[in-house]
DNA sequence: ACCGTGACTTGCGAAATGCAAGCGACCAAC
DNA sequence: GTTGGTCGCTTGCATTTCGCAAGTCACGGT
């Protein structure tokens, strides 16, 4: 019950796992960005209970992540495609993915991304100025939207890894 | 019970779920990079329930991604840290940051992240040859480290935003 | 008439989570 | 010198979520 009274709570981490943070979501997710679209194929390819898959489906059909579209009509079947909002995530799945596939596939990854005709990973870079953001030269400070509690705790303060 | 088996079938963005799925954990790291370190801390941010927290930082602490450091002989005090493996992560919270900013702040960002003097978004760019990744000029297929199974089941297929 | 497919729903037991309380070793104040 | 507070937890019990197996409904094929 605490995580979704959180999830309230005006922050941009928090606000997706809402629906991020639930199981199987993010697998899904990756089966759309697979190209998977029917709700056997989902079943099949994870191996979740069919209940909670519909549940899922649901949930991310109401956030607008996925569209759910009829392709036939007698019988009713649908499929799910993935919208421009859910299109965005795929930063979230590439970063998941590149800290993957260097911390947990000895033998290589097990799925490359391609971008033209050659596998690689994502990498991020400051969109002000384009150079590379990693850990050691990034903090943080309340933005325009944070309120006065956020003012006050995230107010000036060392990050970690800038402590040592 | 079934997406602990999941998370053992050979999948780069599955492995990490296996921990990072777990309710909270995400929000624990957004805290440790915000430079929060201590058990009191956290639970007075995030309002976790103290043996879920307990059971969250042992496991952070077992996969290495956070260490666990005695920072205090008597009474016996610790705090947790992120390592390197744990900073690695840092990708995955921008890109949640990112797209929470762009679909849920509407008075803008409660957060700010800065490089340098000038707050930012993270973009993720090929790292083979340095241009903008978006999912329409992205698709997949089985690595180096697939198995037979995969190499059947993401073999050639049309990711869904190219089929229209 | 029967089997198979697709997209589900239902019922029920198991596991994860939440809440409140307590604990042990201090320290600091009255 | 006892009360009160901090810190980092653990324990017990209620609630919620999840997993599994089965069933359903509308077809379509043979």
């Amino acid at each position: 019950m605490a995580i979704e009274a959180y999830a309230e709570k005006n922050c941009s981490i928090a606000k997706p796992l809402s629906f991020l943070g639930e199981r199987w979501t993010v697998l899904i997710l990756r089966d759309l960005f697979l190209g998977r679209r029917r709700f056997d194929e989902f079943q099949a390819s994870l191996g979740v209970a069919t209940n909670v898959l519909s549940r899922r489906l649901t949930t991310l059909t109401e956030e607008g992540i996925v569209e759910r579209r009829r392709y036939s009509e007698h019988p009713e079947r649908f499929e799910y495609v993935l919208t421009e909002k859910g299109r965005d995530l795929q930063p979230v799945l590439l970063a998941l993915l590149a800290w993957g596939d260097k911390y947990t596939a000895e033998k290589g990854p097990p799925l490359e991304v391609v971008h033209g005709d050659h596998a690689f990973h994502a990498v991020q870079i400051c969109s002000v100025c384009g150079e590379p953001v990693d850990s050691h030269n990034v903090h943080s400070r309340p933005g325009p939207g944070a309120n006065s509690e956020q003012r006050r705790a995230n107010g000036r303060r060392a990050p970690e890894w800038l402590a040592r």
